[in-house]
DNA sequence: TTGTACGCGTTATCAT
DNA sequence: ATGATAACGCGTACAA
């Protein structure tokens, strides 16, 4: 019953293959849907009654085809609604248009910014972007990227990758271009770019500026010690109290997971250890979050007391109380920037590695 | 030269087609760069001294081969280190594992969480996710959904999409299956859940919760005209001021962009225009933060003199002092129950439509 | 300018 | 249990 009601709907199209008969029916079944056919180059070659390699020429807006006829073709496959298989053609050309965005987690405002920018210019070039969540999980990042070269991808795009070196060398030999964000590179490779924030100057311009404003006991708090960026942050922070001739401490030093919550509680700690603090460097502004509501649990005055600096200038950076004095980048246009190099690395291959580095600017709000 | 210096490291297989020996280099040149050779199944077939099926058999886990030569052919598999073209498979089985991600904005913290949340679920279940922005902008939304449907993708989650309902059932009827959030249907569809928030609810529960703490002045920052979920809460505020007897007046709504920039414009006019309001309702939480801010300008103290109260509860709403009173929803498990419902829709059909409604909860914090 | 034959890497079908 | 052959929808190479 069921499907004879369907069927009455479906158009039927009838043509030539190998000398036989075919009839098909305009829809088939999906499960208990209804899944409207698709319409392949054979319909419309018949429909125009041309090869289906003229339809490919026309389609593809390629030479060696008369215009009239290109015109034709493309207003029957207009009508027709025809969109040529993209898993098709990349069967064949080995191109899928099709790129990996790879980073720890799209809900971290640092990395929604960066995938924001990416989408845009992807979907300016006509590509289609896979988002992989890795979730800061070694395994699952693995599992990710061999299911995107499964699928065949161009390229891609690592953030933060906690991939070693040869594992990540590993799979950029199956890929004909990769950007590497937050990372380096230790062996150059012509298909692959890194783009990465200049953390250690950052860090050493935020520690010029607080000694500049008076502040004489400058704390860390730190990332993960995984963190390639943390670790360039805790150098330029080093690296700045050596030039001003200021004392380090590992005392002075507190690691946390990049969240809010997390640096939160590792303020509460270092100021309980060590109350004569008068500054503080987060790792970003996630965590200086953290670090302003500590200092709001302590009593401590911002920027009276305890001036605060965050890092990257994530949107939630502008809107606290005080506003948010942090080390600022366009992530939006990193994102974008990454993109580009990438669209760059797949359609007009350099002969040798390109190193993009992005030098953060001091951003000064309320907080320092 | 420089091909000669690379031909040195190829790997060289020899195997007949047709009759013809067929020498193939195990690397191939892409631009400029080297790409490691793909191992086809025929590579698999060849060093297991087997047909294609047998490592088709094995590699899918299917009936009808003898144990140990599956586990002789994934030993090899494994070795070579064969990983099965998706779309060479999608061509033929015609479903890709693919999925699309349709929303206004990843870099907007509410749309943020439900990609996170979808994210997982994916992985999970081994599909890979495409994400697509539209900004807003009807026309690109169309343009990356043609782009979706060429790719062949097996269902696709649609945020707050602005196509009109014939565009979004012509798109729905090229797909195997597809949620909407926060959209609803005309025409239910088997093949088609909805997932709402109950805005409308939310709102009464809202200006209830505002009426019972003696304000008598609620307005509303509403966000922009088409959007659908703001169409609801101005519904339920409406509804939720005449069931309390209270006026409702055009004069205390006011609409803007879902941005915190646009909703602190926004309050600041409506309370020049009316200086007596006691309590505002805003469009979302990141409109809400704008409203907070306006009232900082303005003097008013929040919430002796004015009370706020936002909607979704993103992170940000716990962060900003005060902390932000809101209609909370779990957006990551919003994205979660999206995608397991299209999941769910696309390998256990069922007959009717679901409709998912999700009922936000009043959290207290300190803003009202 | 236009068309024919074939292959891309896999699964389905039907033999054996 | 295993294999040969034909699709899937397209582009490339070459022929007409």
């Amino acid at each position: 019953m069921l499907t004879l009601a369907l069927t009455l709907a479906l158009t039927v199209i009838i043509y030539h293959i190998d000398g036989l008969v075919n009839i098909q029916f305009g829809d088939y079944f999906e499960g208990f849907a209804m899944v409207k056919k698709r319409i392949t180059m054979a319909d419309v070659a018949a429909a125009a009654d041309v090869s289906m390699m003229s339809v490919s020429r026309a389609m593809n807006g390629r030479e060696g085809i008369n215009q009239e006829t290109r015109e034709r073709i493309l207003k029957i496959a207009a009508e027709l609604d025809y969109h040529p298989s993209q898993i098709a053609r990349g069967l064949v050309t080995r191109r899928t248009t099709t790129l990996g965005l790879v980073m720890p987690d799209v809900a971290n405002p640092f990395f929604a910014q960066i995938a924001r920018g990416a989408e845009d210019v992807a979907y300016a070039h006509d590509y289609n972007l896979f988002l992989i969540n890795t979730a800061e999980n070694l395994e699952r990042e693995k599992r990710a990227l061999d299911s995107l070269l499964e699928k065949d991808i161009d390229g891609a795009i690592l953030c933060s990758s906690r991939l070693s070196q040869s594992e990540i060398l590993s799979f950029l030999e199956k890929l004909p271009a990769a950007v590497l964000v937050n990372r380096e590179l230790d062996l150059p490779d012509m298909r692959v770019a890194t783009l990465n924030v200049n953390d250690c100057s950052g860090a050493m311009i935020a520690v010029d500026y607080l000694v500049a404003q008076g502040r004489k006991n400058i704390a860390m708090i730190a990332g993960p010690q995984t963190s390639i960026s943390s670790q360039r942050r805790l150098d330029g922070y080093q690296t700045g109290l050596q030039t001003h001739g200021l004392p380090f401490s590992l005392e002075l030093v507190q690691n946390c997971f990049p969240t809010t919550q997390s640096g939160e509680e590792a303020a509460l700690a270092l100021l309980k250890r060590c109350p004569t603090v008068d500054a503080i460097l987060a790792f970003n502004d996630l965590v200086a979050v953290g670090v302003l509501r500590a200092c709001l649990q302590m009593q401590k005055k911002v920027p009276q007391d305890i001036a605060i600096i965050g890092a990257d200038d994530i949107p939630l950076a502008g809107l606290t109380n005080p506003g948010l004095t942090t080390l600022h980048i366009d992530l939006i246009a990193l994102g974008e920037q990454a993109m580009f190099a990438l669209l760059h690395l797949i359609n007009a291959p350099t002969e040798s590695a390109k190193t993009i580095v992005i030098q953060p600017e001091l951003l000064i709000r309320e907080s320092a």
